[in-house]
DNA sequence: CGGCTATTTCGCCGATCACCGAAATAGGGC
DNA sequence: GCCCTATTTCGGTGATCGGCGAAATAGCCG
């Protein structure tokens, strides 16, 4: 659980989620995006992988990153849980 | 901004935002939760203090931390809205 | 003032991190 | 087989981070 806290602390890899949310890209068309070395952004996708937060598709020599959503947003809602955000400070109402 | 990113991406951070969500407590009593020296809580304390996601309350020699809910509440729900939860992935519905 | 308590500031250290270029891996086309 | 493209793995570097003990700051009390 604790890899997505990982994975979301750096700007280049929620800015990756976000490209994602759009569609689905190759590493390439991801990495084109940044002004990173591509083995920078390898090992991006590498926390983002451990983290299930993307999954990928291999098609020849090109990898397809996908976002998965789910993932994201359970561990959002988790983040909200954990500071019981939405709920009274108080214990006995 | 950023700097909430930063201050939640440690767990001991975390922690005390969860434990300021209790009650306000002083420094020392939020120390004595933790096996780790003052000095290095004093450190995170600053941290959350940059992210402006505690105030603090000097009464004597004794500082009393405030969790600023309305800062966290915000700053988790600017997450989920950056990454657009709830919405469709679809441009023209 | 002197001593006690609460907290922070000041180096310092070891671990982790983001980044890079070069080399390795792997698939497709000729 | 050989080249070209796509991507990752491999070392290495400089920066940042979390941790600590020691010293500094500050308020209280006798």
């Amino acid at each position: 659980m604790s890899e997505i806290y990982r994975a979301l602390a750096d700007p280049t890899r929620r800015r990756i989620l976000q490209l994602l949310r759009e569609r689905e890209m190759t590493a390439g068309e991801i990495a084109s995006n940044f002004d990173l070395a591509k083995p920078t952004l390898s090992g991006h996708f590498a926390v983002l992988r451990e983290a299930k937060l993307v999954s990928q598709e291999k098609s020849g020599t090109t990898i397809t990153y996908r976002l998965n959503v789910s993932v994201l947003e359970e561990a959002l809602m988790a983040l909200m849980d954990g500071f019981r955000l939405g709920e009274s400070r108080e214990k006995k109402p």
